[in-house]
DNA sequence: CGTATGACGTGCA
DNA sequence: GTGCACGCCATAC
């Protein structure tokens, strides 16, 4: 957890969140190091290669769900799915 | 190295 | 309660 990056934190949190659990991008921001990165927590979302990576779990703060890859319906129904 | 951008957050109108 | 604007951080170009 020392040697990783903001992004591989972010990634990890992310792959840590448990199922029909949500958490915002600024506690991930913050479990990864930086809690005022929300931002740049969203920008590694946009840029995450990794399949591992439950973005649809991450939404913002106020309770929205946010982006996800333009498929924000998407988002709900999956964590629908979940139990959210 | 400096600038621009973005899947956010909070405050104010 | 909703909408607009400003601010903050990290990454990519």
């Amino acid at each position: 957890m020392e040697e990783l990056n903001f992004t591989e934190k972010v990634l990890l949190v992310v792959q840590n969140i448990p199922k029909g659990e949500t958490k915002s991008y600024s506690e991930v921001a913050q479990l990864a190091g930086s809690p005022r990165a929300a931002r740049a927590v969203g920008n590694i979302m946009k840029h995450n290669v990794y399949p591992h990576i439950p973005c649809h779990r991450v939404i913002k703060a106020d309770g929205s769900l946010g982006g996800y890859n333009g498929l924000q319906g998407k988002k709900e129904a999956l964590l629908r799915e979940e139990g959210w």
